[in-house]
DNA sequence: CCGCTCATGTAACTGGTTACATGATTTA
DNA sequence: TAAATCATGTAACCAGTTACATGAGCGG
């Protein structure tokens, strides 16, 4: 009846889905995500593999086909049990909210002058353009992949790319507005 | 040149906007917004202060006023100074995308079975209604607030909760599609 | 053979949270 | 007068990042 918390689900999720891979993999995978909110980083990862083995919810098989033989991560029974409580644990009210940056900063653009405001709008709408053609390259990458689970997933990030471009488009409409 | 981080700015910000407050009024604006990042937790809060002060970004002063006397927190000049710069810094690739919580538990839904699936996307719908219902109700709340910034922010918010109900009803309707 | 990617790890740091403690003032 | 809120603070903890270190195998 072990906890998991999101990163080791992340994990454990990525190790189930991706059959036996190494660590390093699983790194990667969170490395080249442009939704992920982890960096991936080495620090995180690696002792955290070790934590999960040492709680039998991940093992690890020395692989050794090839010449080059590697220690492979495989979830076992109780980690697939862990992973399925994490997904279906009630939602808390933190989860159901998101946070965006470029809100924390619009609350306070009225601290620029007119012209950095205007600048500051622009710069944000190209910033959020290049994210979406990040995210739509991303996708394209991963245009073999069958699970109606990535897909889905993949929607919802897409969506809040493309609603948050007609947001600062609003902002601007009513920001000249009210300048004219 | 003094750079600060997102949660120094938020409530550098908070006091810039809210004239001579408490740290505590600061620290419940976190509490009660359903939007932030920060818990708004005492820990992180007065500690917070003391380091601006000691950086004369924010200056305390003793206002004597009517029965409770308390020590009202004000903005100095390199405080504004610093809370621009940090508005109008170039936005990191990480700043422009936003992390869901949902959708990192939605690419791991295949791990459920059919009907935990179902029950687990009808709650994600019904925490997500309730979630905007909180928005709407916090908005209701600062009804009286004009700056017009504060207002677009509030659009961010609503816009991003309403997509995720549409998304959450897609993924529905796709994965009952995909079962008859 | 040089540089790149694969692969694994660790130590120091950072920053926010949890939980606790205290006391004054207001409201029921 | 008891409970709730205002108000300020601190210490222990935790989790993830940064930066560093190491070595093996592969491609140009």
């Amino acid at each position: 009846m072990t906890k998991v918390s999101e990163l080791e689900a992340s994990v454990l999720g990525q190790v189930w889905k991706h059959g036996p891979c190494t660590a390093y993999s699983v790194r990667k995978h969170f490395l080249e995500s442009p939704t992920s909110r982890f960096s991936g980083s080495a620090g995180a990862i690696y002792p955290l593999v070790s934590r999960l083995e040492a709680r039998g919810l991940l093992r690890s098989r020395e692989v050794g086909r090839g010449r080059r033989p590697g220690k492979k991560l495989e979830v076992t029974p109780s980690g697939r049990a862990a992973l399925r409580r994490w997904v279906e644990a009630p939602l808390g009210g933190e989860e159901s909210g998101t946070y965006d940056p470029l809100r924390a900063k619009m609350v306070f653009l009225g601290s620029l002058s007119p012209a950095k405001r205007r600048r500051w709008l622009e710069e944000a709408e190209r910033a959020l353009a290049a994210h979406l053609k990040r995210l739509e390259a991303h996708r394209e990458a991963y245009a073999g992949e069958t699970d109606p689970y990535f897909e889905i997933a993949s929607w919802n990030a897409l969506d809040q790319a493309r609603s948050r471009i007609r947001w600062i488009r609003r902002a601007k409409a009513r920001l000249t507005a009210a300048t004219r």
